[in-house]
DNA sequence: CTGAAAGCGCTTACAG
DNA sequence: CTGAAAGCGCTTACAG
């Protein structure tokens, strides 16, 4: 075990006291140059690393910010998200010097996010994927600390960032509609107790109504074997399928491939998110690109602004999609 | 922002000391049933939550386990093996109280995972995906502070769990061989400078050789467009392909297909690792199922034990894979 | 048996 | 301008 060296044995060795070490080291006018070189060297010499629990306590801020993972997360479509929003976060957390937590907030604890907020293990929260009217969600924004939630939320005191769901999945419906003449479509929707399965259900809703077209709607819940599930016994006759994230996409299309149904010739599909899945099919899926990288970075770059007070007032940032259109619906 | 509560305001709500309140919640038994029943009342009416950096500080211990992330790991690969592994990571550390930190080693600060340390922000770090001879890795195990590796180390000083890559790889080459006939086996090797490619290739050459059969080797980088580009000019007729993880097969399926060639019947493929791309391709991938959570809850299980003073010689400990025969090659 | 001090490592407000 | 104390919140070793 290395032993840890603190700051009273870089004071020691240049025979200054522990504060002018902190200070020199934090770049205070107050010590003249020459001493401060000669701490930056005695702390390079004993590889001088700043305790984190001293710092914490004494600054009273932990020097991390958390991300918390719900516990439903298990299936691909949340390893791929999540690992997008982990790499957006974990840029903008190093620029700003700070450590990243990651919290699984397991049923059994229920307000993990809680925990490390209070335990002050970290300085605020980036929570995604909350059920709509999440109890532990409002209790949350409810109390003031710093969240900022990825995704829409009703709660008008949340701070957010998103995409327009109900836009977005409009769009690519009118897409077949319009571009590729569909017109009898299914929707497989989303999880319905989240926003963002209620608002591209209803993005599809509009849609059809604008354009007359027949349609039908399969209740999903985001796994690729609901996807399947949804095409098994379709309803009435389908030409076109917009499907509310791409796990289902994949599972719909493996179903229909298998009973020889052609897609895009004879069934077009189209998906939602464009984490990694909707390239390696064959053919490969059309889908809304979901920025989630980036709704990460803004997230974060928004919780900083948060936990050093620049930002106060509730607000939604919403960020753009792009429509990656490719062999799935027949472009 | 909710304010914190702190140990002396249960203390003075009780009537006792701070002393006596931190006593009273670790359950030690000289304080009375009823002054702990007192105090944990007032603590959950306060709602009461140790500060994590007062807590370290006066321990001397973070209550914190780092995973290290290489920025080397963009690709679909990378986000879906790191997601099994920080699955397992998680809930483990939960078990043992403890958090997460996931800190990137961007290549500026070089050794991310020391400085973890040496702040002390974390108790032990596990570590994945190092390169042979990382002198970072080699200084880290040298340095004594607890860490785990995840995969296979040349290094006698460190404590590690991994998979027999090379019986893995001989296996399923040789299945190749013995079950579906194959005489022309191409290999698309990992990354070179890492163990896992290494052995990989190993494996495949023993098998080949034992079976008296024609190879080429063809080097891949673990990304999906390298094993397409192992596959353009394939410098020789073959009928199987051994991929060093399933990305690389991936690519080569895509460019077969594309050039119509038969998969499985002309072409025979099989990858590597089953961290969810290989059931999404038509045919689905048959490929060496690498236990990447398992993995981790194991790593993570060890470094605890390293942490604690239980676990102290050096010790590699190796899981079983199982073997996943899809369409790719046949089965 | 119990009360209260000491001290973990740091930084900043204060005294000189 | 500079030296050195105070104190962040906690837990345990010590004094009584």
């Amino acid at each position: 075990m290395a032993k840890r060296v603190t700051i009273a044995e870089v004071a020691h060795r240049v025979g200054v006291t522990p504060a002018t070490v902190s200070m020199a080291l934090s770049g205070n006018t107050r010590i003249s140059a020459a001493t401060r070189a000669k701490v930056e060297q005695a702390a390079a010499e004993l590889g001088y690393v700043p305790s984190s629990a001293g710092r914490a306590l004494r600054r009273q801020q932990a020097g991390a910010v958390a991300l918390i993972v719900p516990n439903t997360s298990d299936h691909t479509f949340g390893h791929l998200y999540f690992m997008h929003v982990l790499t957006g976060l974990a840029k903008v957390a190093a620029r700003h010097g700070s450590q990243v937590i990651v919290s699984t907030s397991d049923g059994a604890t229920g307000t993990a996010y809680e925990r490390v907020l209070q335990s002050r293990s970290a300085d605020g929260v980036i929570v995604t994927s909350a059920a709509v009217d999440d109890p532990n969600m409002t209790a949350l924004i409810a109390s003031g600390l710093p969240a900022v939630l990825i995704g829409n939320s009703r709660d008008t005191a949340a701070i957010s960032v998103g995409i327009d769901d109900v836009t977005a999945s409009e769009t690519i419906t009118r897409h077949l509609i319009d571009v590729h003449g569909c017109r009898h479509l299914l929707h497989v929707t989303g999880t319905l107790d989240h926003q963002a399965g209620i608002d591209r259900l209803e993005g599809f809703r509009r849609a059809v109504r604008a354009a007359g077209v027949e349609s039908a709607v399969v209740e999903g819940d985001l796994s690729e074997p609901s996807g399947a599930a949804a095409v098994q016994h379709l309803p009435t006759p389908v030409d076109g399928i917009v499907s509310a994230n791409d796990d289902m996409a994949v599972g719909a299309l493996r179903v229909l491939l298998a009973r020889g149904v052609a897609v895009p010739d004879q069934v077009r599909i189209v998906g939602f998110d464009d984490f990694g899945l909707s390239r390696l099919t064959t053919p490969m899926i059309s889908t809304v690109t979901v920025p989630a990288e980036e709704m990460a970075r803004v997230a974060t770059e928004t919780l900083f602004a948060v936990i050093n007070g620049t930002h106060r007032s509730p607000a939604h940032t919403e960020l753009p999609v792009r429509y990656t259109y490719r062999r799935s619906c027949g472009c």
